[in-house]
DNA sequence: GACATTAGTTGCCAGAAGTGACTAATTCGG
DNA sequence: CCGAATTAGTCACTTCTGGCAACTAATGTC
């Protein structure tokens, strides 16, 4: 968002950022510097010679979160609804970023639980709404759960990750035995104590090669 | 491809028409109006106030080959590789067309089975490729399969169409098991000889309302 | 009519996933 | 210090799914 008077762009990148705060998935949303209570998704014009993917990564760092842990595109919009720039199309990146890292810059940038967003540019609401369903429907072909859990997690917030992922209830004991024989942790000699119960031991991700999973058609899932 | 020699569009739209011949997976390519035998994928610059969607099936319609069965936006591409529009970005839109329509319009679209693609426009190798990874990723959530098949098919032909988007060969038994339970087929009461051998049943695509199928995550999937 | 060929079904088994009950380790309140 | 509450982690049982081979069925070829 380097300079919003600049003559209308080619097209712009809009980054869709999510972490996980308190059981919630939340987005980062930018102040509109016109008004004071209007927020929108960063966004930039990518600059002469600079790919989309490294436009995107550009803009994290303007935020000022780090390099986000996955980033993947997730669509472009072009329809007629208003966005902040004035460009035709509108490309997303979807980024996630592990939850416990260092808040944004002050003031300009913050975290909405997705059940708090306010209203967005049109065109950036359908753009929020289908990256939020791009990251959902990676989770099985990619560790995007992991992405979103400091490197040392628990087993429960892993799978409290995947329920919020997943936006369903998992069965603890089934769950831990596709996490087992999937190899994709490994226990570290680190507890913690959680306050009352017994504590709970710690893991990190770290996939083993596996055997190529030769798994059979999924007839069940389609509409 | 209205008019190749416009200014500079804002973007532009590729198409990535998809059909089976001869039990291979086939693109739609056209013939590019300079060089005799360089081709390319079906595109074009929006028009004013045209939806990006739209765009598509506009593109679609030029072509000849009817209402695909299917389409779906499959990402955006906008390195510095060349493309025969001089958009700083493409927008490709992946279609199905069922096997068996009636053929292109003579001499200017083709269809080129997936082995024997020539040589594309640099960014355009790269939206072809980026599409087919798309609809094959698709398979689970939407009912690829049956697009590319004429509304009335055996269930071998069925098999042998998934067999193709999948890449690997399937159990008759299984296959037609995992068919059954998903309720997704309806028996017609025509037969087709092909031959020698018995004569098989045609089905028609017609999913019935069905439980939710409640079904576990899939962690074995994960890189 | 014997045989090859393709379609379609059945039964069996191994592995995966759903479920509740179990054990283990800790905090808290008396 | 002891027991209830709480959270972590495991186990045993059942159900379901998918892979496999063998079977029946209907057609064409010789």
């Amino acid at each position: 968002m380097s300079d919003r008077r600049a003559r209308k762009p080619p097209y712009s990148v809009d980054l869709i950022l999510l972490t996980a705060v308190g059981g919630q998935l939340a987005v980062m949303l930018a102040r509109s510097s016109e008004g004071r209570e209007k927020w929108m998704l960063p966004w930039d014009a990518p600059r002469s010679g600079e790919t989309m993917e490294a436009s995107a990564l550009r803009i994290t760092k303007t935020v000022g979160v780090g390099e986000p842990a996955w980033i993947e595109q997730a669509g472009a919009y072009g329809d007629a609804k208003r966005h902040p720039s004035d460009s035709d199309v509108s490309v997303a990146y979807a980024g996630l970023v592990a939850m416990g890292t260092q808040s944004p810059v002050g003031g300009v940038y913050a975290w909405f639980p997705l059940a708090d967003v306010p209203q967005l540019p049109p065109r950036q609401k359908q753009t929020l709404d289908g990256a939020i369903a791009v990251v959902r429907g990676r989770m099985d072909q990619s560790p995007v759960a992991f992405k979103l859990l400091p490197p040392m997690f628990t087993l429960t917030e892993l799978q409290q990750m995947y329920e919020l992922l997943l936006g369903k209830r998992l069965h603890k004991a089934s769950f831990r035995r596709a996490l087992q024989s999937a190899w994709l942790v490994e226990p570290t000699d680190e507890w913690r104590s959680e306050g009352r119960g017994r504590p709970a031991q710690l893991f990190r991700y770290s996939p083993r090669k596996r055997r190529p999973a030769q798994r059979g058609i999924r007839l069940d899932l389609l509409n």
